[in-house]
DNA sequence: TCTCTCACTTC
DNA sequence: TGAAGTGAGAG
């Protein structure tokens, strides 16, 4: 009953601006489906001049017509048209004209996240949420400066590892958890003009991390199971869900579009920066991380061994404390080389137990406590340029075939996290091939679905082929040493079967509506600046926001139809289930514990497979599946990720896990995933990991030595009146907290 | 490991 | 001025 029609039967009626329906015409057929109308399938098309021509059996036509244009012009949620309505694309037709902008991003502070990332970042995760630090700031160019954009971030699962904090390193310490929904953050500025864009820096700091699986911070997008290109759910959010102990991967996404609603109709470009990788803790464990977070984040100040706070009060007075009991005890037993020596060991107790030992020279940590500045001199030593290439030795199965001037990266990785898993390279490595363009940051693996098949990068038997790839991708990338990971896809592409939102594979549920709250279309408050975006993002797919507040259904929260139907078809058998609309099958599944994102999911390529199915190409289902740049950057992994629903995987024996990167495991590790590719992709970040080292290491040198200087044995006579009276202050008041002696004179 | 409170900071 | 972002530390 769907009808092609290039020849409008509703003269007039024009889609050119419809609100969900991309404004500039895409060049492709489009469906609506009207709920409970299964049989009617009346079909538009958009011609390139953005008229609209539908072709609908006679009378119907017309009201049909005006029923979706009323529904989107109004704000009518589009479930008015049915629980079911939605848009599908009937047919795939031409990529979209080529875009002619050419954007690079780079990567602000970079130094600073070098700096983190040779000692392993760790990103504190709470359960009101954290921000990162240091902050996520991008600076592009090469946009289009009139052309709208889109720019999103999100964060996903680096491996599928668990990690432990031990000896100084982090290391494996077994399978991961069931993964977290995953969210899109979208810039709050979006949509803006490339020339607004670039104007400034781009900045994700209002992205908090978090380990409130109830968090609400967020609102699900259910689509359609033969949506085009986005099947199942998407959060966005503002908040991001991560497991404490797992690593993960910051991305950049650049969409050309001036609507939300293009998001799955415009060229996505994604970006990788080795750099940022992280791993989520409730706690630091790296001191050194800590020293660094303090040493640079405004808000630690008062942690700082420099100025007034309550770090420096606090440490003076533990040492006087220290210094009276030992005074005493000298006096008490008349043996002063023996204290002399013990001042030596209490220095250094006092030191390394501090945050600031971390970062002062390791030399002279050496000297003064050799047992417990080993552990410390000893990860520090491996920062050094040396050791690194000792590091990058660990993983040279992985990098030995690469441009010698791209051995920095994986050497970078190694550093990181040395005791990873057979230095397991990662997967995002496999995103595709450098890009020559991007020349701000450490490498570039694009993935265009236009120009070299994205099927060859990817399938999901994949292992020979995709590790093939991910080397040609790493000498590539390593061509351009300035050039992030970047993925792209393109419109075109997403009709083909290559969704835009890779690794977007939500989790339904346990997100809130606050971020659309207060609107009837869930719009957050804090994102009405997008615009038109959102509002028509909402107006159209009012029906197809879900949003979801799991916490207290551990389901989806769906808005009522599809919670009552989803409900109801938790009752439902498998067989039964089945037949449900996707959107419910996956909040079904969900609730059921089956995974449906993209990290090995029940439908680890959803769009691909819908949008496929959906295209009625059959033949070319199969095939791009395995095509999607972006499913490949998450699912080339085989790993099984469950949904938080879903019941845990038993951990298994970490014995195995527990190493450090060896290279015969790097090769066993490897087939699973490119990894070391996405790290290849930073020589810059080594060109760059020897300067910041030694900036990082004078600076913080020179911080810490003026805290610290003054602290040791010089002022030990100079203070004595004043611990005199300290010591009383400390024998008074043993048992206070810190700031009641802090507030003592 | 995680959560909570606290003092201190920025904005 | 107060909301919000910090790490420390107790539990």
């Amino acid at each position: 009953m769907s009808l092609s029609m290039r020849d409008p039967v509703i003269p007039g009626t024009s889609m050119a601006y419809h609100p969900f329906l991309p404004h500039r015409a895409p060049d492709f057929a489009m469906s609506a489906v009207l709920g409970h109308q299964p049989p009617f399938l009346p079909a538009l098309t958009l011609p390139p001049n953005g008229a609209a021509a539908l072709s609908l059996p006679g009378a119907l036509a017309k009201p049909i017509m005006d029923q979706l244009v009323g529904a989107a012009e109004t704000g009518i949620p589009f479930s008015s048209l049915g629980p079911q309505a939605h848009l599908r694309p009937l047919k795939t037709m031409e990529p979209e004209e080529e875009v002619e902008d050419d954007p690079k991003v780079h990567l602000e502070a970079k130094e600073l996240w070098d700096q983190f990332h040779k000692r392993g970042t760790e990103m504190v995760i709470t359960k009101s949420g954290r921000r990162m630090f240091p902050p996520f700031k991008v600076r592009c160019s090469g946009l289009d400066k009139k052309a709208k954009y889109i720019l999103l971030m999100d964060i996903i699962a680096a491996d599928d590892c668990r990690y432990k904090f031990h000896n100084s390193r982090w290391m494996v310490a077994g399978k991961a958890d069931p993964e977290m929904p995953k969210r899109m953050y979208i810039h709050p500025d979006s949509p803006a003009t490339g020339e607004q864009w670039m104007s400034k820096v781009v900045t994700f700091h209002k992205l908090k991390l978090t380990n409130n699986i109830s968090d609400k911070h967020g609102f699900t997008l259910a689509f359609p199971r033969d949506h085009a290109t986005w099947q199942g759910n998407y959060s966005f959010g503002t908040q991001t869900i991560l497991n404490s102990m797992h690593k993960y991967q910051p991305r950049f996404h650049i969409v050309r579009a001036n609507d939300i609603l293009k998001l799955p109709y415009s060229t996505f470009r994604t970006y990788l920066f080795p750099e940022t990788e992280f791993i989520a803790v409730t706690a630091y464990q790296n001191d050194k991380i800590t020293q660094l977070k303090i040493d640079n984040n405004p808000f630690a100040k008062g942690f700082r061994d420099t100025g007034n706070g309550r770090r420096e009060k606090r440490k003076q007075l533990t040492l006087q404390s220290m210094r009276v009991f030992d005074d005493r005890h000298r006096k008490e037993n008349g043996t002063s080389d023996e204290s002399s020596s013990e001042q030596a060991a209490f220095n250094c107790f006092a030191q390394s137990s501090s945050p600031a030992v971390s970062t002062v020279g390791t030399s002279n940590l050496k000297d003064l406590c050799p047992s417990e500045g080993e552990s410390d001199a000893e990860a520090e030593s491996k920062e050094e340029p040396g050791p690194e290439a000792c590091d990058a030795a660990k993983i040279s199965t992985t990098t030995s075939e690469e441009p010698s001037h791209d051995k920095g990266s994986p050497a970078v990785k190694a550093h990181l996290f040395a005791a990873e898993p057979g230095g397991r390279p990662r997967d995002s490595g496999r995103l595709g091939k450098a890009s020559p363009d991007s020349r701000h940051s450490p490498a570039t693996i694009s993935s265009s679905t236009r120009g070299l098949g994205a099927e060859e990068r990817r399938s999901p038997g994949r292992e020979g082929a995709a590790t093939a790839k991910a080397e040609e991708a790493r000498a590539l990338a390593g061509k351009d040493a300035f050039a992030p990971l970047t993925v792209q896809t393109d419109a075109a592409a997403a009709h083909l079967g290559q969704g835009p939102l890779p690794g977007l594979g939500f989790a339904p549920g346990l997100a809130g509506q606050q971020f659309f709250n207060g609107h009837p279309l869930f719009l957050h408050p804090g994102q009405f600046a997008m615009g038109g975006a959102f509002s028509s993002m909402a107006a159209g797919m009012g029906p197809l926001l879900a949003t979801v507040s799991g916490a207290s259904t551990g389901v989806s929260g769906l808005d009522s139809t599809v919670m009552a139907s989803a409900a109801a078809a938790q009752g439902l058998s498998g067989a039964s289930a089945a037949a449900l609309p996707f959107h419910l099958q996956q909040h079904v599944l969900a609730s059921q514990g089956l995974a449906m994102s993209p990290f090995g999911s029940l439908f680890p390529y959803p769009y691909t497979y819908m949008a496929a199915a959906a295209a009625a190409s059959s033949a070319a289902a199969s095939s791009s599946v395995h095509r999607h740049p972006f499913l490949n950057l998450n699912s080339m992994r085989p790993r099984l990720r469950y949904s938080p629903y879903s019941i845990p995987m038993p951990v298994p024996d970490s014995s195995s896990l527990l190493t450090t990167a060896l290279p015969s495991m790097a090769v066993a590790a490897g087939p699973l995933d490119g990894k070391a590719a996405a790290l290849a992709a930073s020589p810059a970040s080594v060109a760059v990991d020897s300067g910041s080292e030694l900036n990082s290491r004078s600076s913080t040198l020179s911080s810490s030595s003026v805290s610290l200087s003054p602290k040791l044995c010089p002022e030990k006579e100079a203070a004595t009146s004043e611990l005199q009276s300290i010591q009383r202050l400390v024998s008074g008041l043993e048992a206070k907290p810190d700031r009641s002696r802090s507030a003592s004179p």
